[in-house]
DNA sequence: ACTGAGCGA
């Protein structure tokens, strides 16, 4: 039970880019029982198409969302997307189908896709200190 | 043309 518990806190993903004058802080939370249906593709060739994994994915059940992450800076597709599904069962049994298989000559990573929090990402203005050594806080 | 380990505006 309390093993449970502490298996079900929401682990965050923080990622952290250190400029020269800020700190952009980005996170990320794993559903706990809502939005399992939503699935992280990785993995993906750059040549591969929504449809594709539409296609690919609406074998195994009814796909109601595919969207590809494409870089806004370069406009090229960053290799990764979200697909989502109207039954949570059927995104785990693609999700366990599909992983590990290849789409386009190239293998899928396949995962619960993390939930960004809402809001804009925190950017931090400027680093408080270094921190030579690691400092503990009373 | 080449590249990649990554969670979206």
């Amino acid at each position: 039970m309390m093993k449970n518990s502490l298996v079900s806190i929401a682990r965050r993903a923080l990622t952290t880019t250190v400029n020269s004058t800020a700190l952009n802080l980005r996170c990320y939370c794993s559903p706990p029982s809502s939005s399992k249906a939503k699935l992280f593709v990785g993995g993906l060739s750059w040549s591969v198409d929504e449809k594709s994994l539409q296609d690919a994915f609406s074998s195994f059940g009814e796909v109601t969302e595919v969207k590809i992450i494409y870089d806004r800076d370069t406009g090229r597709p960053r290799g990764f997307g979200f697909v989502h599904f109207s039954k949570e069962e059927d995104a785990a049994s693609a999700k366990d189908a599909m992983d590990g298989k290849a789409l386009s000559g190239r293998p899928l990573r396949i995962s619960l896709a993390l939930e960004r929090v809402r809001g804009e990402p925190v950017v931090v203005p400027r680093l408080r200190n270094t921190g030579d050594s690691s400092r503990r806080d009373a």
